[in-house]
DNA sequence: TATTGTTATACTCTATAACTATA
DNA sequence: TATAGTTATAGAGTATAACAATA
């Protein structure tokens, strides 16, 4: 908790929050999504995705298109500058976590190699 | 990251919030603390803190107490229900992270037990 | 009628600026 | 004058309830 704590204060410069953050990554990787769909990702409820999809589009980071098979869905993409703001973001993450890395010796990188996949299965369970 | 989060769903019955949660957990760990050192720990604003220990002081959970050789100062103290929600957050992550344990085998726990020191190390740096 | 999105309203956390009280 | 705490004010995230539009 307390890595997760420090490594989210490596972000682009800038006043994106950290839920607006995550929904940027989001965007960028898996393309554009439905309010309703990012919701559930965020695991959050529909007006308060609404509010930080309003704040992505008005600081320009996302936009608001249609659906084109259904007219009831909107569809939330990336901005170019969105796609900068996350991708900066991930790049200072790995500066960071690499500086990190590199005050440890080979046996304690090798351990954390083993962990790794361990601690990424726990996260899902 | 996703361990973090997962992690933070466990807590105590009631209406603590995160950021009141933490407080609860260093009053209860390090014993009476004034605003700013709060604050400092949390790495937020005086003000901020102030409203936080205002949630906390009017759910019960904590106390405002005067500093005996400054009178400028303030301690904030947990009550006995503060702790007892920051007891039972502490159990019910320990039982979900058990819980989590129990599904890997020998060799697993073994290689967790190996990187948790270095993880906490990078915590640190 | 069901689903998708949004607006209305309210509460907490966050911040900066300004104010009070004590050293 | 400097420090500790607080109040004033404002912005963002969260929620529930209600509303609009489309299937």
């Amino acid at each position: 908790m307390r890595i997760a704590r420090r490594l989210r204060l490596e972000r682009a410069e800038g006043d994106v929050s950290d839920p607006q953050l995550s929904v940027l990554f989001t965007l960028w990787k898996e393309g554009p999504q439905t309010p309703s769909a990012l919701a559930d990702a965020e695991r959050v409820t529909p007006p308060s995705m609404n509010r930080t999809v309003n704040a992505l589009v008005g600081a320009g980071l996302a936009t608001r298109g249609s659906a084109p098979d259904d007219g009831r869905k909107v569809l939330i993409a990336a901005t170019n500058a969105g796609v900068e703001v996350a991708r900066e973001t991930k790049r200072r993450r790995m500066i960071w976590f690499s500086r990190q890395l590199e005050r440890l010796d080979d046996s304690e990188r090798a351990a954390l190699d083993i962990a790794a996949p361990i601690l990424r299965g726990l996260a899902d369970a």
